[in-house]
DNA sequence: TTGACAGGTAAGCACTAGCTTACGTATAAA
DNA sequence: TTTATACGTAAGCTAGTGCTTACCTGTCAA
């Protein structure tokens, strides 16, 4: 009876993870490019260094996440914003806002004793 | 004269990205922890269903991030929060944060007109 | 119809991420 | 001094990521 390898499959990303989604820059450039209006996927990949496949893949994880939704205009299909997903973003990170606020609001007070 | 085979390294990523580091659930339970207390390495390793090593690499991930920093405590290192990076998620965040308000808002005004 | 254009998807590749075990090193305890 | 503890780091493996090119389908234009 000998020592089986262990194997632990890693725990798969869920694909509609939203820390996930914003993590890679280009995607953050996606987002911040259908800030202001929605736009075709060749508008957008004209935009970035890469072929327009790598553009469409991004997208598609970016819907998965349901950052953008899309629809079909003639036989373009136009990607908008949706931010309400970047409202757990937000939630997670208010949680630690207190921590450096606080942490501005000693060393002010710090100062004001020192001086 | 044949064609060479284009390949084109990734940019690598930085390894200060803070995007990248919090994108990780565990190392984003290790900030939760350290948010607390600072905590030595075994300690946080026994919050988490995987190696000390594993723990170790993930705290190096923030480190490099300068999420956390470490200081010597006797033959323990104890790792604590420093949430400064997180401002620049908070303010990535915060300039979405209207996009949503904003939709909140038609959706009130929408509803009030039906009524 | 036929052709051109928009864009999704499959296959394949290099590289990276995230884990493991094994081992090395600094500090404390015996 | 020796031994135990806390931790980092190296090596190695698997699976996932991010790109590419090739190909397919749906829509408009001629």
């Amino acid at each position: 009876m000998r020592a089986v390898r262990h194997v632990k499959k890693r725990s798969s990303r869920p694909t509609e993870d939203v820390f996930y989604a914003i993590a890679d820059p280009t995607r953050r450039g996606l987002l911040d490019l259908l800030s202001e209006r929605e736009e075709s996927v060749n508008f957008l990949a004209g935009r970035f260094a890469m072929s327009r496949p790598a553009i469409s893949q991004h997208l598609g994880v970016l819907l998965q996440a349901r950052l953008v939704r899309a629809r079909r205009v003639g036989r373009e299909r136009r990607y908008r914003l949706n931010p309400r997903p970047l409202e757990e973003i937000h939630d997670w990170v208010a949680h630690y806002e207190q921590f450096w606020k606080w942490k501005l609001g000693a060393l002010g007070e710090h100062l004001g004793k020192k001086k």
